[in-house]
DNA sequence: TCGCTTATTTCGTAAAGCGAAACGCGGCCC
DNA sequence: GGGCCGCGTTTCGCTTTACGAAATAAGCGA
């Protein structure tokens, strides 16, 4: 049986899996005799693991009919996987171009409680100093990142994302909430972001959303330079990250993340 | 905590479960620490969450990067259950009209291990003998269900459920391949499958198969009679059944099983 | 090269997962 | 209508084995 080999695996979790696959994989509610019989575990195992899946909200428990079926806990999950897993992917492609073209570091992120959450980065030049990594956040008023994708919600959402004050990044960071309001204005006019130094000295960046089928910023691309390269290049980096970000929407599946 | 209060809560698995929820639902794949800050938990514990999850398919461990993200295995199983709860969810509706409308037992199965697995039962009037239960397996060459699937099925794929000789159910079930290849070729011309006392004595039953976005037969819908009152509205009947499967096929997500 | 951070391994302890068996309940059949 | 059978739930005692602190190793940036 599916004895673990690994020295770490841990057994109740990797037999509940088993119990997990074999639930999902039916077309049918499945009963506790059920399992039993498929998998030929003890039925009191089984009958632990189905309450504890259920419990999680992985499962969900049909009292009348006694039945286990797949629960709405995973179904947001599985959905919130697949736009992320989609994401990334498609935007694989792009932004290998993006790094190849300009030579400089490109940056993929979403937006996760109220901050830029880097999901994918193309250093060009490593020599050059940490711009961020993956999982790491930034807030979303320095970053051309945070202010492309505030500038594509709604504005009850944007809202959210205005404060009295914010963190000073940089001694050109911006800190008041009219000046947010202003970037963000500008950055949807334009149809990209832009900051120069307010995130990390020296360092200039433009953002593009990514719009999902709805029309909801996703997540966003970036390009960043040292200030002086970027000034060289500012219009063809826009134009080449709006291209990219439409064609990573394009392949995006049509379903939306509940905000 | 999410301490287990319920008794039968089996804790490694609650726990792992958390951390399963945790990577799915990040944009990125996680290293350990950041699992480990984000819950709360023992380093160690995670780690061995993250081993087993990992062994299991579920989650898939980037050993370059140290980073862990969900796995092959989940988006099967995300998908599979999709298809089936996107399935049973929209033929809901419709198996009720047929059953109000026609006052006979209405039947849901799909196909999985060559057998023909019952997915929603309707019964009309409780009072007949049980003709089957959800998640009852019955085969194919003796059920509307089986052959209506099979007739839409490519030929190679028939080809596997072709046998020298057949379970005998009823004195009138079908035994050879000659005479099931005949009754599947008939029921493609026709777009309904019929089986008459083959499957239980006295009872008549007509399916239609319901196809996904492929043309594919992911499952079938069946009315069941005995056999006199069936006669007087086969036409009727057929009719209705494969509106229905046009309507559930046309709510159907886009995509497909493997097979 | 050093020093930090992060992943892996070890190990002793006690908690808690395990599963046989007993119980209770409902439905089916005689 | 009564009894049987199948199924889910509960109990209970026995270790098994999950646990987590701490030590070790491996990376990686400075």
């Amino acid at each position: 049986m599916a004895k673990g080999s690994d020295p770490y695996s841990v057994l109740p979790v990797a037999k509940a899996m088993q119990v997990f696959a074999y639930v999902a994989s039916q077309a049918h509610d499945v009963t506790l005799t059920e399992v039993v019989q498929a998998l030929g575990m003890p039925k009191t195992t089984v009958f632990r693991y189905l309450q504890t899946l259920s419990a999680a909200g992985l499962f969900a428990h049909d009292i009348v009919q006694d039945r286990y079926g797949v629960g709405e806990k995973f179904r947001e999950l599985a959905q919130t996987d697949a736009i992320y897993h989609s994401l990334r992917s498609t935007a694989q492609g792009e932004l290998d171009v993006l790094v190849g073209g300009f030579r400089e570091t490109v940056n993929l992120a979403v937006l996760a409680d109220d901050e830029v959450v880097y999901v994918d980065i193309r250093e060009a030049t490593r020599s050059q100093r940490f711009q961020a990594r993956i999982g790491h956040r930034h807030p979303v008023h320095s970053t051309s990142l945070g202010k492309a994708m505030a500038a594509f919600l709604p504005s009850e959402t944007v809202e959210r994302l205005v404060r009295p004050e914010y963190e000073q990044r940089t001694y050109r960071t911006l800190t008041d909430a009219r000046t947010f309001r202003r970037h963000v204005e500008e950055a949807r006019r334009r149809g990209f972001a832009m900051e120069t130094g307010e995130n990390e000295d020296g360092v200039t960046c433009i953002g593009v959303p990514i719009l999902d089928g709805k029309g909801y910023p996703i997540a966003a691309v970036s390009l960043s330079a040292p200030d002086n390269r970027m000034k060289a290049m500012v219009d063809r980096a826009a134009e080449a990250l709006q291209d990219a970000a439409r064609r990573i929407t394009a392949a995006l599946p049509p379903i939306s993340l509940n905000v």
